[in-house]
DNA sequence: CGGCCCCTGACG
DNA sequence: CGTCAGGGGCCG
């Protein structure tokens, strides 16, 4: 479900509630959630542990443990993460669940079952679920207009499907690819290798500022994340053409298309993202 | 690279 | 019934 400003949005609902918490036990509905170690291993060694806090990286998530290990995990499409109170109602596809010291529990659902969870122990190195691939996050100092267009100026693609590269930049799904190229005015299938200076420095500024706008926008407690269940943010008004097909353009009032692009279905103004039609 | 796979649910 | 969905890995 989630891409950066979702999971950010996630942990820090849930952080709060799990720093200083212990697992005292680990339902596993479905242990093949669990891709390392076995999950016997994985529900073994979480059992007593402490949690100290919460990490994200890119659309990755981290639970930090006091021994120096840590369970990483990713949502994927429709992965779910809640603490709830004892005896919460269980939501249908939930596949695991960690009962904490205080008695609430988190839980793990996801109706398609792509989420994964990971356990790295202390000392142990992380090089199987992909957070070790991500590139530099939007916010990083590292994100610039030059190493944006050093890294992608060759590639013939569409700069939509090089942004839902994660190794280019971390945290961008279909969602925000969409939003952020309506920002820098240009259309989801250019190819990235024809883009100007002057695009790849738009690219660049809109980045970070939509991202930033989204995790604001999508701020809630934990009482309405819990009764919404995390799924409240799709239709946020922040969101300009994502999920808009079809409507006229926030910026010139043209009606905005819907195209296939990099495989996924993508939504941009023909006027002020480009020019031609759809 | 495109194409297919992992899954379930919503919608036409 | 077919198609699509916020993700990513793997395969030739």
């Amino acid at each position: 479900m989630p891409e950066l400003p979702e999971v950010e949005t996630i942990k820090r609902i849930l952080e709060p509630q799990l720093a200083g918490r212990t697992i005292t036990r680990l339902i596993l509905i479905r242990p093949d959630i669990v891709e390392h170690p076995t999950p016997e291993v994985f529900a073994d060694t979480v059992t007593g542990a402490a949690i100290t806090s919460m990490d994200r990286r890119g659309k990755y998530l981290s639970v930090l443990l006091q021994d120096g290990g840590r369970i990483v995990l990713h949502l994927r499409m429709t992965g779910c993460l809640l603490v709830t109170p004892p005896n919460w109602p269980e939501e249908k596809h939930t596949h695991l669940v960690f009962h904490l010291d205080d008695g609430n529990e988190l839980r793990f659902i996801d109706p398609r079952r792509f989420g994964r969870f990971w356990l790295f122990r202390n000392g142990e190195e992380d090089t199987i679920s992909g957070s070790h691939k991500l590139g530099p996050e939007p916010f990083d100092n590292l994100f610039t207009a030059d190493y944006l267009s050093g890294a992608l100026s060759k590639r013939k693609r569409a700069i939509k499907d090089c942004l839902l590269d994660q190794s280019v930049v971390a945290g961008i799904g279909n969602i925000y690819a969409d939003e952020t190229l309506f920002v820098a005015k240009i259309r989801p299938d250019r190819a990235a290798s024809a883009l100007t200076d002057d695009e790849w420095q738009r690219l660049t500024d809109a980045i970070p500022v939509v991202i930033t706008q989204a995790i604001k926008a999508n701020a809630m407690t934990p009482g309405e994340y819990l009764v919404g269940k995390g799924q409240e943010y799709r239709n946020t008004p922040t969101l300009q053409v994502y999920g808009h097909a079809g409507e006229p353009c926030p910026r010139c009032g043209e009606i905005l298309c819907r195209a296939v692009v990099a495989g996924r279905g993508s939504v941009y103004c023909p006027t002020c993202q480009g020019g031609s039609s759809c």
